[in-house]
DNA sequence: AATATAAGCGAATAATTATTCACTAAAAAG
DNA sequence: CTTTTTAGTGAATAATTATTCGCTTATATT
């Protein structure tokens, strides 16, 4: 094992969000994660000064990973609804596969943990939605209300259906998910 | 003061709320409490038998209030579309008015201060809301999407327009407020 | 008014939990 | 192979935080 290694800080994480999504921001310890994880307490802090940081670390990951898959496959000549449709479906598949990330952001949203500068640069990452939507908004498909306010629309629906399909434990079917997507769409349309 | 107090139960609730708007469920005391409601930490034990007890009566009061205030005026003689947007308002305007609530509840969502028997207790109070739905749908002016599916939709993106304009600090005028519904009967609409 | 009961207090105690540190094991450098 | 550096350990310590309790103050009861 050279220097510190990357398949211990995904150790860590994976432990951490399997026990946030279990038990939620406020009842997990470093005690726990460790044991969870396999390792030593003192073992976290090698990696991270303390909680305070794994939990940023945790949380700057989480979103990046989550913009980077966003936009696999998306390709600027494909028209306009089935590029978004694409994307729409990158999210949701993401989120349903990482259900924990889903948990753990959301309680991250109103915690003291995050710091301002971590929610600043996770902020920036929303840019290329932002484009997105943009785009829509030009060839006159999309309603043409505050580019935010639409975002915040896609995006709280979806984290519902997420949480929706998870508890209700119902398959998601290809037919189940043209409607639901259809539901965003109906909504966004012009 | 005769007996405990209501109104005490209400001071304790109020600082509750404030704090774990600001700081987040993980990152409030019993001392942070009590401080913020301006009484002894030991009072907090003359009204709850602990901290998980104060967490869960909050809740319960919470849910409690946010339905009951969303019927108020509902009347079924309406015409379906009014009389749901009605309701939709009802929802909207509370929880801007009480954001604390908001972030509260969707911060107890994954806590382990929750306990399975008040978890349940606050799924029947949804009860309402899956008959106005049926009521749509029955009418053919909804989806015949699975009605779980629906509300989840309504209120995930609700909760996300209130944030939404909670943190822009967006004046909501008249005019926003009805495309922000239609947005949502756009998608709702059968 | 005298007594009993309940509410309120906050310092002291008990638990819990983050963090450190002296030490061992492993890896890299020489 | 020896030395140096880095990773890993987990019991011990330090902080933090929930909870208790002897006490005071207020309210109700007779």
């Amino acid at each position: 094992m050279k220097l510190k290694d990357d398949r211990k800080y995904a150790l860590i994480f994976r432990a951490a969000l399997k026990l946030v999504a279990k038990k939620g921001l406020s009842g997990i310890t470093m005690g726990d994660i460790s044991k969870e994880a396999g390792i030593a307490t003192g073992t976290l802090y090698v990696y991270f000064s303390g909680k305070d940081e794994l939990i940023n670390a945790l949380f700057a990951a989480c979103r990046e990973r989550s913009v980077a898959v966003s936009f696999k496959g998306y390709n600027p000549q494909q028209p306009f609804k089935p590029a978004f449709k694409n994307v729409w479906l990158n999210i949701l598949k993401y989120r349903l596969q990482h259900f924990e990330e889903v948990i753990f952001l959301e309680q991250c949203y109103h915690s003291p943990y995050i710091t301002a500068e971590t929610r600043e640069k996770a902020q920036q990452l929303a840019a290329p939605f932002y484009a997105l939507i943009a785009r829509g908004q030009a060839e006159q498909l999309l309603k043409n209300i505050d580019s935010a306010m639409l975002i915040t629309f896609i995006i709280g629906a979806m984290n519902e259906l997420v949480k929706q399909i998870h508890y209700s434990g119902i398959a998601l079917t290809r037919p189940k998910i043209n409607t639901s997507f259809e539901l965003c769409w109906d909504a966004l349309k012009a």
